[in-house]
DNA sequence: TCTGGGGTCCTCTTCCCT
DNA sequence: TCTGAGGGAAGAGGACCC
């Protein structure tokens, strides 16, 4: 689900495109969580739909029918729907979408066992392996367009080429439900008539630091000296934006990609002082990664924590433990420390964040015991508090200090010591 | 206008060690 | 013992992606 928009000046090569080496696919679901929902809202297809929540939140997607009034993803939600008033207004159901997701990705490791998810509603494939038993690149690309409509109801665009960057840039120009074949031989000439804004990697700030150096189009990067772009933009930026311009993009699908971090944030419905809720957060967020953490079998060694305030200035803070963890309690204690060490306790905040850092495999990595640790600690207990989870849902056996008196989810009101 | 939540990657700075 | 250079790790911040 792409959240650029750009325009291709002229179509490159004439009738029936040559697919010959274009083994790369990228498959976009069109509005995927705007489709996915209005599988449970059929009455509502053809009418503006958006996904969203309210408050301070933004749109997860919209119908064709709500962009058509401006509306667009990551847009806040008071702006969409001053935007487009007659819009339905849904909130998000992830399950739904994680469930269709999955179906989806079934579909795509028919195919071929080289699918790279790059979320719920997108990913690469390399058909390479595919093309003498099912067809041609752009066969199996229209195969599995109509296999996902047949079986999800939901339509997807499809990019093919000889690259992963060429073949998203063409799923994104195919949409909604079309697809793009874009030969080898016309990568070069192809990329090179695309606005920077294009090319991955390039957001708001390096469009105007290209725009500094008087850069609007690829064919522009692709002429400059290497060596004046990295000058501007750092090593690795301006080595990756020349070689794109030039279509060179080495990057092969890969099925096993690894986390390197698992992280929660939430953002208030207003802004908070108080320090106690704050710390009912930290608590709330950290039992979620560490339950995340155990879930997925990983143990993490660096604590980090995101503070916002009210003005949107945003800090960091993170510190390495002696010994990777996936305890909970161990994620609270670090990120406490950090937040209390900001000395900003009366400070007005919009968003507090958890995440850890470094993650290794926790069957891997050996888990340190200090000799004052009880032989059943805090560890024993997030193992049961899991397997209650498991047992009677998410949320069922919380924190003391996170639960009201009447059992619910802990306000400003219910103050209390997190220790 | 007013900016979510989940991530990855890069750059710069600082600190520590040799 | 002091000092500076260089490298690596850690920390902080920012840009970017979906």
């Amino acid at each position: 689900m792409s959240r650029r928009q750009f325009q291709v000046p002229r179509r490159i090569g004439d009738g029936s495109p040559d697919d010959t080496g274009c083994t790369v696919l990228h498959v976009d679901m069109d509005a995927f969580y705007a489709s996915a929902s209005l599988r449970t809202r059929p009455e509502l297809v053809g009418t503006p739909v958006i996904i969203g929540g309210g408050g301070r939140s933004v749109v997860l997607s919209a119908t064709y029918e709500a962009r058509a009034f401006g509306v667009t993803s990551a847009m806040p939600m008071t702006r969409a729907r001053r935007l487009c008033p007659q819009a339905t207004v849904i909130p998000p159901d992830h399950a739904l979408y994680a469930e269709i997701s999955r179906a989806v990705m079934r579909v795509f490791e028919g195919v071929t066992p080289l699918v790279e998810p790059l979320s719920l509603d997108e990913a690469f494939l390399d058909v390479g392996g595919a093309v003498r038993l099912m067809g041609s690149p752009a066969v199996i690309a229209q195969m599995i367009r109509d296999q996902v409509v047949r079986e999800q109801g939901i339509t997807c665009s499809v990019g093919v080429s000889s690259t992963k960057f060429v073949a998203k840039i063409a799923s994104g120009l195919a949409k909604p439900d079309g697809m793009l074949v874009v030969p080898a031989d016309e990568v070069v000439a192809f990329v090179q008539q695309l606005p920077v804004a294009a090319l991955w990697g390039v957001g708001e700030k390096t469009e105007e630091a290209l725009a500094r150096l008087g850069l609007r189009t690829v064919a522009d990067i692709a002429r400059t000296p290497r060596a004046t772009l990295t000058q501007s933009l750092g090593v690795a930026t301006g080595t990756h934006l020349h070689d794109l311009a030039w279509g060179r993009d080495p990057r092969g699908v890969d099925p096993v990609r690894r986390e390197k971090s698992v992280g929660h944030e939430r953002t208030f419905g207003a802004d908070v002082g108080d320090p106690v809720v704050i710390r009912q957060v930290l608590l709330d967020l950290s039992e979620k990664v560490g339950a995340r953490l155990r879930a997925q079998r990983l143990v993490g060694r660096t604590v980090s924590i995101k503070v916002r305030f009210a003005d949107f200035s945003t800090v960091t803070r993170s510190r390495s433990l002696r010994d990777a963890t996936d305890v909970s309690r161990d994620i609270y204690a670090a990120a406490r420390e950090l937040y209390e060490a900001l000395g900003m306790q009366r400070a007005r905040i919009r968003l507090v964040g958890v995440r850890v850092e470094g993650l290794t495999g926790s069957d891997s990595t050996p888990v340190q015991v200090t000799l004052d640790e009880p032989e059943h600690g805090w560890r024993d207990a997030d193992r049961a508090v899991d397997r209650a989870a498991s047992r009677f849902g998410a949320g069922s056996v919380r924190p003391a200090s996170l639960l009201t008196k009447g059992g619910g989810r802990a306000t400003e009101e219910d103050r209390g010591d997190l220790d």
